[in-house]
DNA sequence: GTCTATAGAGCGATAGAC
DNA sequence: GTCTATCGCTCTATAGAC
């Protein structure tokens, strides 16, 4: 299948090399931008890792900030099938201790959300307006899960719930940061705890 | 009283004049790590908001990394007597609620606490140590006020108090940055409906 | 498509006149 | 104690050979 629906042009698809060059050097990218963050990297830190010139940097992408929204993009295209399982199998809510899980044990991965979400506080920043689409997009998921839960008796029916979707969001961005700073707090088991902290009183 | 414990060395007490042009840098770096964080000031950006020039910066400091610590501990130092206030009248969780609607209306100083916390994460930066120890410091001081709480039948019996505490941190951190995204985020609010989460079931 | 060379700017820090 | 001048370095981005 893969290739299949393309015209041949040399041994792969057209473009196929330079395809795979971008691919690799986006990884790359992904992962020094994950321990140093995006103003601490420089195009040479990734050229490095690469294995090739911050030239050929510039060549396939024109700035370093292109490159920054094509590693976004990568990160969200590889956390969408996983969450989309997570989601399916537990409920939004619940998938989120998965993810927190999951997220921990890949190297950089959070520290790169952290990271990346405060440089991008600057309204002038590459990623300013992607990050707050994605926490305006994950509060507006959020939302109707929360009410369904209400409405089925399992979360109190006292809470203001956009607030308490956007304290989720909020959570789970402190609590990576406290992790960040000391590896021995449970993020999965702060976000349980807080779940907990919503169901109704049981006397 | 002011200066009267000194021997007089010229009009005011010695280096009066020293410590003045010291305190104003203090204030004008503080103002400008507020808006673009450390890593993306300058010295001379400093320098330019005081009205002097970069090499007086080095001159009165020896580094920039010198001079982020003189911010933290002024900042430090403005807030001790207002927090030792608040949490005299209404007690540590509440009085929280308090400083977080107060220091919304303080241009910048979220913003320096957020970009800095952040930037600090990487164990090298002239901040780290400073950070890890105010987190952890203020969770191990919420604890106890935590269990006295729960002895006075005010908040749940089947919390894990010091998760608890360190989740007190995480929310106002993540609330915090959420507020710098989106103004609408009412800070004070959230912690609010937080610590109402806590309080024990009532049918 | 990848390289070397370099432009052009900004950085932290230093030296030394005044 | 403050200044100008400058060092030595790093950065993003460009130019052009191959």
């Amino acid at each position: 299948m893969p290739g299949a629906d393309r015209p041949a042009r040399g041994a792969r698809g057209p473009y196929a090399n330079g395809e795979r060059r971008r691919a690799e050097i986006v990884d790359a990218a992904m992962a020094v931008f994950a321990e140093q963050g995006y103003e601490r990297t420089s195009l040479r830190d990734i050229a490095e890792r690469a294995g090739t010139s911050h030239a050929s940097l510039i060549h396939h992408f024109g700035s370093k900030a292109v490159l920054l929204r094509q590693v976004l993009q990568r990160r969200a295209e590889l956390d969408r099938p996983v969450r989309a399982e997570a989601v399916r199998t537990a409920g939004l809510l619940d998938a989120a201790v998965e993810m927190m899980h999951r997220n921990a044990r890949v190297p950089g991965l959070i520290q790169l959300d952290a990271t990346l979400t405060v440089e991008a506080l600057d309204p002038a920043h590459p990623a300013h307006e992607f990050f707050r689409q994605v926490y305006d997009d994950f509060a507006a998921e959020v939302l109707p899960e929360l009410e369904r839960e209400r409405d089925a008796g399992r979360i109190r029916t006292d809470l203001p719930l956009p607030l308490v979707a956007r304290q989720f969001v909020a959570l789970i961005q402190g609590v990576q940061i406290q992790w960040l700073y000391d590896p021995g707090v449970d993020m999965a088991e702060h976000v349980r705890v807080w779940l907990e902290l919503l169901r109704p009183a049981r006397g």
